[in-house]
DNA sequence: GGTTAACATGAGCAGAGGTTCCGCTTAGAC
DNA sequence: GTCTAAGCGGAACCTCTGCTCATGTTAACC
């Protein structure tokens, strides 16, 4: 691990990558993950070349936006746990429902979402920062008494996995309601 | 829609098919349904061209082994159906739970249940079967009382399409559970 | 045993998509 | 204005994988 003084770009050169990443978030939210190399530069009007040479490869630029996503998504959860301490579930589920609503609107986001979760020491700081936000904000709804005792992270992981998936599948046209899975889920997750 | 008087085919072909059939269900339970065809060919101990004989194309390939799965799974429900009519909850839930097991147990399999749910009308005969079934086996539950009576058999779709995706993950290596998704999924069908 | 249509083979083709590379252009320092 | 290192473009390259086809083999019928 080492750090690395940048010098500034050319302001040609941050121009470019500015429209790199603005076409590449286009691109993939359209499209999904899958979204091409080459539409991407064309979108942003400028040679692959100039991509790679923002962006060693595709998965960089990709990991690149997941990142920002995930942050925006850690912001969500800990703004939640900041606001007026109410109702646990409540907090809890209104929160869930704020994230599923962000990540559905962008096909890329919900394939990440949906892939398999990354391994807890390959996560990203983003993802780290998210993963304890949201641990407790699970233990503060299972301290209200409303959610089942033996409900893990894990468990809340693997539901938005399964959403990630439906969304994407759902944007693509399969004939499947992510809202509808969401509130079964959620549901599942209450105490008897 | 012709019917096509097939003559029996030589004896060698037979034996050959019968190859290609059982190596690409290893293959894909194995490795899911992007095993390569040439490494389906190898474990049959044929050649690519023999495969292409028999099947003109990896999707028909595929579209075979998937209609056998329905099968299998249809019987499975239906002889559920006709079993003593005992709780409709009871048989409900452990139906479910038996075809979960199944279709864990093969990549392929998992990733053609998670895959995006087979339009109405391009669905396969077995498919048909499993649905039509699946629906009485639904409103015998709901029925009961025991099951949520605004739960639709789409609902089921969309769970079961979940409970593919992580399960395929969780073969892939994931750190996922879906066995603990199942439970959660199926009691947020459950009644209040 | 002879004949032939059916069958098997696997090197090679084709298309897709990520990545490289080198000649040309230009921002920015002096 | 001049110089040059940084940056740009995009054709070409590479790899991967499904699929074809020309050539050789053989089951089955007489």
């Amino acid at each position: 691990m080492s750090i690395t003084a940048h010098r500034p770009l050319r302001a040609d050169a941050r121009r470019n990558r500015e429209k790199v990443v603005a076409a590449a978030a286009a691109a993939f939210a359209e499209t999904g993950l899958d979204a091409q190399v080459e539409d991407i530069a064309r979108r942003a009007g400028v040679g692959v070349g100039t991509l790679y040479r923002h962006f060693p490869t595709k998965d960089a630029l990709v990991a690149a936006l997941a990142e920002a996503h995930f942050e925006r998504l850690a912001d969500t959860v800990e703004a939640a746990l900041e606001g007026e301490p109410g109702d646990g579930w409540e907090t809890f589920t209104t929160t869930i429902w704020r994230i599923a609503d962000a990540v559905a609107a962008d096909v890329a986001w919900c394939e990440i979402v949906g892939g398999h979760p990354t391994a807890g020491q390959n996560a990203s700081r983003a993802e780290h920062r998210l993963a304890a936000a949201t641990c407790t904000l699970l233990a503060r709804a299972q301290a209200s008494g409303a959610m089942r005792a033996d409900v893990t992270f894990a468990d809340l992981s693997t539901i938005m996995c399964g959403f990630g998936h439906i969304a994407a599948a759902q944007r693509a046209g399969a004939a499947l309601d992510w809202k509808r899975y969401l509130r079964i889920a959620l549901d599942g997750l209450r105490a008897r």
